[in-house]
DNA sequence: TAACATACTATCAAATTGATAGTGACAGTT
DNA sequence: AACTGTCACTATCAATTTGATAGTATGTTA
């Protein structure tokens, strides 16, 4: 798809699409999350052809997900850490964990637990004001203006 | 990204990409939850070429997250519903939507609201053993062997 | 001086995308 | 019977994107 279509879309849906609708995206921001930072760890980690890692790098980064930041003045080396938008990032990653590990889950996989409490983190996605799980009760869809 | 090549990753996330890395296929899922199930409704409201928009249908179809349906034998009409998987993708759209909302929110958005209490939406995702919000404690990766 | 490390860029074939036009099966209208 | 319309697509093909491979720039270490 077209990049930055979707920015003026009245969808908060459409509007994330427009770095996330990739899925080398998705896999640095889980490398990222995971501690990675340099260049050098997500190409080999990913096994991602370097063009394509510099794109994407660049994109989150101009996107406000990723900052780079320059580790060593000599020789001079770069990094790239999360913004407070891409640390924001981790409960979609959790959700599509959630639903990986759900109905794409054979065989052996990755595991999070809970550091402190040394338990398998199960994710739950409530709505904050009633109370109810996110996808237990209809959900009612209000357009900005006329407009779908 | 080659598709079909984290099928066989011991990562959750690096599983749901086969379908989920790509911007199109999200619309579609969101359409669909949205009520939409056939191919004009889906064209139209997403302005997709028809050649992309049946490819991307029918890899959501075989990968078990749309279904096919006659709904005329005269004249031969098909639709597209969800499936089980492909209701549970609800929490995802609803956390991509809660980002964009936050970091993507400038103007005009779409709202949901809980069509019974009339309350706008507010996800929250709790890790359901510790209650804690997900991101606001450390977690620990494990992996099912030896490699990351 | 040679080897190594890191963060890339250049090149280019192959695959994918997506715009446009058309098709097949039928329904409804004139 | 002939048109017009609807729907779910397919055919064609130019343009863009992907990604494999090789190389570069800037340094450090042996």
């Amino acid at each position: 798809m077209n990049s930055k279509i979707n920015a003026k879309n009245s969808c908060p849906i459409a509007r994330s699409l427009d770095f996330l609708g990739d899925a080398w995206s998705i896999l640095i921001l889980r490398d990222a999350h995971a501690g990675l930072t340099r260049f050098e760890q997500f190409r080999k980690n990913l096994s991602i052809a370097p063009t394509i890692l510099t794109k994407r790098l660049a994109t989150l980064t101009e996107e406000g997900i990723l900052e780079k930041r320059v580790y060593s003045e000599h020789p001079p080396r770069d990094e790239y850490v999360l913004t407070t938008a891409g640390r924001d990032f981790l409960p979609v990653l959790f959700m599509i964990g959630d639903w990986g590990r759900k109905y794409r889950g054979d065989g052996k996989l990755v595991r999070f637990l809970d550091a402190e409490a040394g338990t398998e983190i199960k994710p739950v996605l409530l709505d904050e004001v009633t109370g109810a799980k996110i996808g237990s009760r209809p959900i009612q869809i209000i357009q900005p203006d006329v407009e779908m």
